[in-house]
DNA sequence: ATGAAAGCGCTAACAC
DNA sequence: GTGTTAGCGCTTTCAT
């Protein structure tokens, strides 16, 4: 027996949607009770019942979750707000949250912004008027007007990834800043003392500016400044992250370390630096950021922050899942994880 | 001005969501006029469109799609159904097709299949439960529920990724067999004769299968073999890539040639290879598949066939955008992308 | 265990 | 230009 939905196939021509009306007229059922042997609600006769699904299969009838979620008022849809797919990290984020929904009867619908406030406000509004369930977003910083819409949402709200700040209901995530702060530390007391920094030139990327913020405080508590800096533009990888190093070295032959905004720029700087005959971790020092794991089985282990991408997706996910099951729980959970510093190879003990 | 949508923040108690009444009532304007405003449709007096809009923006109202959607029979969602987000190709897809529907009204709901055929209908079947404007869907094969659900959808059917086989109504994709066979048919004509393969072990990865069988097929021709296969299950990275091939070249030492299923893992072989001090390409050729922009500034530029993710996302969505701007437009649209085979330096010329 | 009536919040169609 | 009416396809509630 194989379903034809949503059409009825009586009628090849005129293709409209099959109704509950159509299941119920097919199983001579009424409509209500349709409804509730379709949703396994109240009591049914096995007898009804089994009239019901067949008809239902028969006519390969898929409900209308539109008519029902307006009846109803319950929407099982999650609205996850996030910058962009290009960065490596929210596909992860992403792989967390759906990873918990899949078993709940939740969905998540992404919207991306771009890292651009306006975009992000506009996609809210849009996620909003579908009224979901709950809504995930990256970060703490919005523009005004998407923070009244999320504080009058009267839905969970998380934000996610940093929790340097005050977020409007939960947040998960870790402190950018003092990832920053942790990995300068480490490198001081490596002994490294004239460092150099490059990050992607993302004056809205908190997060990154964040950590970077971390970093120089760090180091100034130290007594260093950052010697030599670059911020670039367009996507990472490795050509960027050797070309960049390349740039920089020469510019700064006496730089003893180098912290990269991620992973990537990393491990092309770090490719290049073993071309270039440079001693890592001796004579050169090198980290980045985010503990991706497809990077694992570089020449060296790179040194890096892990950023648990996964635990965050996760954990948000399970805030909503929880509270949308119980309306009247609490909100304002704060998951604060702790980030991991993997010192690596590339960062001398 | 701050919007506080969308909730009455009159009263604070009482959490109702704002509906096209509120904003009539505060401004005096009927709701029908309320709701052209708040669409752009018809005329309407400026004074009135004033009068709306400060009201709609005080109350913070956001309107509800739902029953909108309801009311007009239009969804501005698309249904993406992809198998998995670990897999850096489908981010770089869906990033292909927001970069398109970002222009149009229309939003992309995500859903994920872990590779899983039965969990593929069942997230299906969610998602024209919310009668979106059209599906793009990875993929040829789907249960026969699946397929008879997306042949009577009534909307445009995207099967993106792949080209080897027949189509529901529009397909978007590469040959993979032909990718398999033109990068078989390389390897020969560069003088390689003992080659090996390496994969990943998912009978369900149709693309991977279909690669491996143009390949074989093209050595058949060359009188060939695949001397040594290995297929792993588990994500892909650079370590998984160096264990294999190491593991690989323990066990036939004599191949002078290996073609890894994707960039990752060849990635990490070449890593290997290097530091084993084996003459890449000359004693032994790699190659990967799907091109992936981040490994540029490998130490050697990987043979690979780009897999045209971006281009796959952005033709897949125009072909939803432009059929849903214009229902009468014929379905069964065909775009066969032919994707380039870079040579790279791990392929000897 | 089943059915009938009302209505969720909006828009299409038509009147004025 | 603006208002009125009648649903969209379900579920809630209440009756039986």
């Amino acid at each position: 027996m194989t379903a034809t939905p949503p059409f009825s196939s009586d009628s090849p021509d005129q293709r409209r949607p099959l109704t509950l009306r159509d299941v119920s007229e097919a199983s001579g059922v009424s409509e209500m009770t349709v409804s509730r042997v379709l949703r396994n609600r109240g009591d049914v006769s096995d007898r009804t019942r089994a009239k019901v699904l067949e008809a239902a299969k028969r006519l390969g009838y898929v409900p209308n979750k539109i008519a029902g979620a307006l009846a109803s008022q319950r929407v099982n849809l999650v609205a996850v707000i996030i910058p962009s797919m290009s960065n490596l990290v929210f596909p992860e984020v992403m792989t967390g949250i759906t990873s918990v929904l899949d078993d709940t009867p939740l969905q998540p619908v992404v919207g991306i912004t771009n890292y651009k406030p306006d975009k992000e406000e506009e996609v809210l509004y849009e996620m909003l008027s579908w009224r979901p369930s709950g809504v995930i977003i990256a970060g703490l910083e919005h523009t005004e007007p998407a923070k009244a819409m999320l504080r009058n949402a009267g839905i969970p709200i998380v934000e996610i990834m940093d929790t340097d700040g005050e977020p409007i209901d939960a947040m998960v995530g870790i402190s950018h800043r003092r990832a920053g702060k942790v990995m300068g530390e480490a490198i001081l007391e490596a002994g490294y003392r004239r460092i150099g920094f490059m990050g992607t030139k993302m004056p809205l990327d908190h997060r990154a500016r964040k950590r970077f913020e971390g970093f120089t405080q760090a180091l100034a508590k130290g007594g260093i400044e950052v010697e030599d800096q670059e911020f670039y533009s367009g996507g990472s990888g490795l050509a960027k992250g050797r070309e960049l190093t390349a740039e920089m070295l020469k510019r700064s032959p006496d730089l003893d370390f180098i912290y990269y905004s991620n992973d990537l720029i990393a491990a092309g700087g770090l490719l290049w630096c073993q071309e270039a005959g440079i001693d890592v971790p001796g004579k050169l020092g090198l980290a980045g950021f985010n503990g991706l794991n497809l990077l694992k089985g570089l020449p060296k282990q790179l040194a890096t922050t892990d950023a648990c991408r996964l635990e965050i997706g996760r954990a948000a996910a399970e805030i909503i899942a929880k509270r949308s099951n119980d309306p009247n729980l609490p909100g304002g959970d704060r998951v604060m994880l702790d980030p991991p510093l993997q010192p690596g190879d590339t960062l001398r003990s």
